[in-house]
RNA sequence: GUGGGCGUGGCUCAGCUGGUUAGAGCACCGGGUUGUGGCCCCGGAGGUCGGGGGUUCAAGUCCCCUCGCUCACCCCA
């Protein structure tokens, strides 16, 4: 058997890497023209940074990190998520003092050791934003507003789904009335709710039974429980998306994997990618830098997954990204091969895209090549254009044939190739 | 970790109740055009039928084991 990739991994092939650059470079157009920098950082992380931030009792933290001993005897990590590993360098670096608002993003793989099926894979890339140093509602607009933009400007229609948490004054009255609510109704519950009832409550709400469904119609709301300031903090995001009308559904059964999250959360849902309905999640984490030794400052944030925004591209049929190259040079006879080799070289440091063929092959091989990498222009050199000094250049969209002379150093030729390929 | 579906050339698949040299389309290479691509026609190369064991005169096909992929549960971007 011979090697293959590690189950979850996957190769993007040079057919589908087009896809991935245009998803990145519109990405990083919109993020900067909302004011955000990027910051890189490493995939390898000390494993307490992950237990703290994400929660010792997650299941991501529980049984999902690949986690290695490092030669030192030391736990590391390789991130299943970006915001702790953004909040790390932020706290590093002390960035807060150079300036009081850091509107950070980071484009990168994540690791989570899960089983993969349609949209979620062991290794998967995620666009990954954050707000660092303000608990302002307008914010949480902003971004629920840039993350509307992002996908609009990739062609793709999701719907934005909008709760807030609470806050730690607020949370642990609800959690109890819930809980109450639950155990009241115990019977009626399925197994995994039961169970859920007693782990993790607030994720009783997401189960996807319908009975379950039905009978949490009547559950207490989190909405109902927020304290004054959570509940001021949530009306002004409400009518932050609704100045700057951003479509939106209040889903108070909405709830976050990870233990950090507290007031606005939200998801950017779609039917589209089977049993997997978001492309993009986040929310606000206002007690964590803290949490993490650095200064007490809020944050919000959210992360899209790449692979489930080229898996709504590809269902769409919006593959807007085709490789192609400038010129192909086809050559015949060795003298030609020598001319052609010497010429190409010098093409392309003027900035030109160009390729040729050195194995000698037939002039319609060689066309075929250059039909295949979506070559503008061939320039034809054979024997009887050497010994003219002039070359044959062929605009393969319309099949028109020009003469560039080959007259002069190499550099009048490249001008002469140039001024044409230019020119259409 | 659990359950369903599927493993046949690079890709997508056909191969009925076991029966000779395992097929097709796409892609690839060559030719038709002794120097001109996409369409068309002709030809060619490419396969330990995921792997191992078993039943049989005979296994891609039946049985067992194993590995892998995939979808789903759990959970999540």
């Amino acid at each position: 058997m011979t090697i293959q990739a590690l189950k979850g991994f996957k190769d993007i092939l040079p057919d589908e890497v087009g896809t991935w650059q245009w998803l990145e470079s519109m990405a990083r157009n919109v993020f900067h023209r909302f004011g955000f920098e990027e910051i890189k950082v490493p995939i390898l992380e000390k494993t307490e940074l992950f237990a703290r931030s994400i929660g010792e009792s997650t299941d991501i933290v529980e049984k999902e990190m690949y986690t290695l001993i490092d030669r030192n005897g030391e736990s590391i990590t390789m991130r299943p998520e970006g915001t702790a590993n953004v909040l790390r360098a932020f706290i590093e670096h002390g960035l807060h003092v150079r300036k009081p608002l850091q509107k950070l993003y980071t484009i990168g793989p994540m690791f989570r050791h899960e089983n993969p099926q349609k949209g979620r894979l062991r290794q998967f890339h995620q666009l990954s934003v954050e707000v660092l140093g303000t608990n302002n509602p307008m914010v949480d607009a902003e971004l629920m507003a840039m993350a509307w933009v992002l996908l609009q400007e990739f062609g793709l229609s999701a719907s934005l789904e909008v709760n807030s948490l609470g806050c730690p004054q607020c949370r642990p009255q609800y959690k109890e009335a819930l809980v109450s609510f639950l155990k009241g109704n115990k019977n009626d519950l399925c197994e995994d709710c039961r169970r859920r009832t007693l782990t993790n409550p607030l994720r009783v709400l997401d189960c996807k039974k319908e009975k379950c469904r039905a009978r949490y119609q009547e559950a207490p709301s989190i909405l109902d429980y927020l304290c004054p300031s959570c509940k001021e903090h949530f009306q002004a995001t409400e009518k932050g998306l609704q100045t700057l009308s951003i479509p939106y559904t209040i889903n108070s059964f909405m709830v976050r994997g990870l233990d950090y999250y507290s007031r606005t959360t939200f998801e950017l849902i779609t039917d589209t990618l089977g049993a997997q309905s978001a492309v993009g999640a986040g929310g606000r984490y206002d007690g964590l830098i803290e949490q993490l030794g650095g200064p007490s400052l809020p944050g919000i944030g959210f992360a899209m997954g790449m692979e489930r925004l080229v898996l709504m591209l590809s269902q769409q049929k919006k593959d807007p990204f085709h490789q192609e190259i400038d010129l192909f040079v086809a050559v015949l006879g060795n003298t030609a091969q020598e001319t052609g080799f010497i010429l190409i070289h010098a093409i392309r440091r003027k900035g030109l895209r160009a390729v040729m063929d050195f194995e000698g092959r037939s002039l319609k091989s060689q066309m075929k090549q250059a039909n295949r990498h979506n070559a503008r222009y061939t320039l034809i050199l054979g024997q009887d254009e050497i010994d003219k000094k002039e070359g044959v250049l062929r605009n393969m969209a319309t099949k028109e044939q020009l003469p560039v002379s080959l007259a002069g150093d190499i550099g009048s030729w490249c001008d002469a190739v140039i001024s044409i390929t230019k020119t259409q």
